[in-house]
DNA sequence: AGCACGCCGACT
DNA sequence: GTCGGCGTGCTC
């Protein structure tokens, strides 16, 4: 038996596997993901390293391959246990090792474009130059290099040095040993967040506050470790709980994991974590580069950092001795992984606390379906903040049905309401959010007068519009011509949803010219901060209307919103996707949450054609258990997760036909493995886009009851494509409860 | 990264 | 000859 093992992944040039034999006595006991030792180089200097992967036979010459020395004794290292957990997301999401450990550990790339090493002269000039002639004259070419660069200039990059004057380790560390040079590995961790004075002020809890502190710290001091779900309406001050658990765990001497979706990552939350932590907060985000992201890294080894918050890879943040994760906004599809390992954060995070001791608190106003029902079977332990901080009204919601509109004889696409809404606060100096919905917008095809969507007489999908006037089922290929007047009520007003937020600022600022109207969206947020600074603008009173995609839900409070307007409440409705209508139900209900953040009470329109679907009456009566239970019958009933769970095989190759059978041996190679009946095999179907750039793609769905069955046939496909040589022109990934259909 | 190998000029 | 410095290339 042989053994892939990879050395050191924090190196570039080895990153990769080296073969070994692995001996007899230690034949059981190897796994994917065992730290071993070996001998390594022409030294045959014990290293460790990680398996990463096990086969009979290897394509390496056999008498140079080494033998494992031993399996490497129990490390408290925190890498070890990071590299365990990696070894669990292998096996729990498929993938190779490989990409399992580079999600987990940093990994130290060559272009570090911050100064990070750098040499600098010790000598003065006269001794320099006196030792320079000593070179010069011993002939020893490269230090004499080296150092008339340096008295040119005193102190350079290593980076630079290395290359330019082609100068290798060896002689800097020899003119280092002289007294000659100075080798600096200056780790100036730079914070990436601009430190401002914080003052914090005194928090009063209400008595809900302190109710779900003292549960959660009742059960820590005690020992039990959970998972929670803090479930409490937006305004309820979770953030102010998140930091006082926080601040009870750092007394504790053990550190904190907060994880916030990208998109929240705002200076202003940030802040706050810095008002009270101080310089022990630490931010990772995705626009700091590998070397940041490594520095970073560095600091929290070398015992700087106690709280670290960023996105989803914040994860993995290197704490000897972690005692809690948070994960905010914790239904958030960004939490799950569009990369192999393709892993979500929740899980990942359950699975870490409970490798290392700690506990993780979920929260979110809007629980995903997985938590809640978990808190149901009592996975989870709830928490509950019913009640707005400071007395806050919940604001009230009006939905408008926008077939009366029309037959009321307003095309527009702005209902009469909500602009009668908005020129009242353009009256009284109060702010306007317009929140146009187009998540999982698809191109679908509706009719204005009854709310009709077009769909695919074979597989109950909307189907989209195409240039050239054609509809198209995107699962199996039906097509049909466009239609010219609702086939359900005859009315000609049916067509595709083609409003972008441009067209609603032409229209918002035609119909109140004396507003001051603020866009956000892809076009208006490119520059660096963007983002940040239309938010920002908005909230000192530079508009008096916001208009934007998802992205404006987001974070911010504004206290002087007091209507919020939704367009197209029901775009998210027609994704084709099992999560269409808790999407909806979430953004609704987060987009509702930013009216009347301030002391006047806010009002939500709710603008749609599908007034009656539970996701948006839900919404409307911001009634998180209603919708749950009505969105629970319809995952019951087809089997969807989280009552059942799903895995999606995702085929991609060059070869359509190819692809095409090698789906249909998959299906059948599951249907054979499967003895007890337990696996449901749906597909193969072609995927909502069925060809990238001349690439095929092919979804195989497996449905059942248990995880761990699902885990189960993965391993036995891996395996089975593996062994066939057919499956080597493709590539083939595993999805596990996927967050959007293909 | 770290290490050994082999090349090259210099000096007992 | 042989010693020390230097660049190169490999690591199962």
């Amino acid at each position: 038996m042989f053994a892939d093992i990879i050395v050191d992944i924090t190196h570039e040039k080895l990153d990769r596997v080296f073969c070994y034999r692995i001996p007899e006595q230690l034949e059981g006991q190897m796994k994917v993901g065992t730290e071993v030792v070996v001998p390594f180089g022409r030294g045959n200097k014990e290293t460790r390293g990680y398996v990463t992967g096990l086969s009979e036979k290897t394509d390496y010459e056999l008498s140079r391959v080494k033998d494992i020395i031993r399996i490497a004794d129990e490390s408290l290292a925190i890498e070890s246990r990071l590299v365990a957990l990696a070894a669990w997301m292998h096996d729990y999401y498929g993938g190779t090792m490989i990409q399992a450990l580079k999600t987990v550990l940093p990994i130290k790339r060559k272009e570090q474009p911050r100064e990070k090493r750098r040499v600098r002269l010790l000598l003065g000039e006269e001794e320099g130059k006196r030792q320079l002639d000593v070179y010069l004259h011993k002939n020893q070419k490269a230090r004499a290099r080296l150092l008339a660069a340096l008295l040119h200039q005193p102190e350079q990059e290593y980076d630079l040095v290395t290359k330019k004057l082609n100068i290798t380790l060896t002689v800097i560390r020899a003119l280092e040993e002289q007294g000659i040079l100075a080798l600096e590995s200056e780790r100036e961790f730079r914070n990436p967040v601009r430190r401002r004075t914080g003052k914090r002020q005194e928090v009063q809890y209400t008595e809900e506050q302190r109710n779900v502190i003292e549960t959660f710290w009742g059960d820590y001091k005690a020992g039990i470790r959970r998972t929670y779900l803090l479930y409490g309406v937006t305004g309820s001050g979770k953030t102010e709980v998140y930091m006082e658990m926080i601040h009870r765990v750092l007394q504790e001497g053990r550190q904190a994991i907060v994880l916030i979706p990208e998109i929240a990552l705002t200076y202003q939350t940030v802040m706050r974590f810095y008002g009270r932590f101080g310089d022990r907060v630490s931010i990772l985000n995705s626009r700091l580069s590998q070397g940041e992201r490594y520095d970073q890294m560095e600091r929290v080894k070398a015992g700087e950092v106690d709280v670290m918050i960023g996105p989803r890879s914040a994860l993995f943040t290197p704490f000897a001795n972690l005692g809690l994760i948070v994960i905010d906004e914790e239904h958030e599809p960004t939490y799950k992984s569009e990369q192999v390992p393709r892993y979500h954060a929740r899980e990942t995070a359950i699975k870490r606390a409970e490798m290392e001791g700690a506990s993780v608190m979920l929260g979110s106003a809007t629980p995903s379906l997985e938590s809640f029902y978990r808190c149901r079977n009592k996975a989870y332990t709830l928490l509950e903040l019913k009640n707005r901080t400071k007395s806050l009204e919940l604001p009230e919601v009006y939905t408008i049905d926008m077939r009366e509109e029309l037959k009321a004889g307003n095309r527009s696409i702005l209902s009469d309401r909500l602009k009668e809404m908005t020129a009242a606060r353009l009256g009284r100096g109060e702010q306007t959010m317009l929140f146009l919905n187009r998540r999982g917008y698809a191109g679908f095809i509706s009719c204005r007068a009854c709310g009709y969507v077009v769909k695919c007489p074979h597989c109950d999908v909307s189907l989209s519009s195409h240039r050239g006037g054609r509809l198209v089922c995107h699962y199996c290929g039906h097509e049909e011509p466009s239609a010219s007047a609702c086939p359900s009520c005859g009315s000609t007003f049916i067509g595709g949803f083609r409003a972008g937020t441009q067209q609603i600022e032409d229209i918002v600022q035609k119909a109140f010219p004396q507003a001051r109207v603020l866009r956000m969206d892809m076009d208006t947020t490119r520059e660096k901060d963007g983002h940040e600074k239309i938010l920002e603008s908005f909230a000192d009173g530079e508009a008096d209307i916001l208009i934007g995609t998802q992205m404006i839900v987001k974070g911010h409070d504004f206290p002087n919103v007091t209507l919020v307007g939704i367009l197209a409440a029901d775009m998210s409705l027609y994704s084709n996707d099992y999560r269409a209508g808790e999407r909806t139900f979430q953004l609704l209900t987060q987009a509702a949450g930013r009216a009347g953040r301030g002391s006047g009470g806010g009002e939500v329109v709710i603008q749609t054609y599908s007034p009656d679907h539970y996701s948006i009456r839900m919404a409307a009566e911001q009634n998180y258990e209603g919708f749950y239970e009505a969105e629970m019958d319809y995952r019951e009933l087809m089997g969807y997760p989280p009552v059942e769970q799903l895995l999606a095989v995702l085929m991609t190759g060059q070869d359509e036909q190819l692809l095409e059978k090698a789906a249909g041996y998959l299906k059948e190679y599951v249907v054979r493995i499967d003895r007890n009946g337990r696996l449901q095999v749906i597909g193969p179907a072609s995927p909502y886009v069925g060809k990238v750039n001349d690439v095929y793609r092919r979804v195989l769905y497996i449905k059942s009851e248990e995880y761990r069955l699902l885990t189960e046939a993965k391993n036995r496909l891996e395996q089975y494509i593996e062994i066939n040589r057919g499956f080597q022109t493709m590539r083939i990934q595993f999805d596990f409860n996927p967050m959007n259909v293909f």
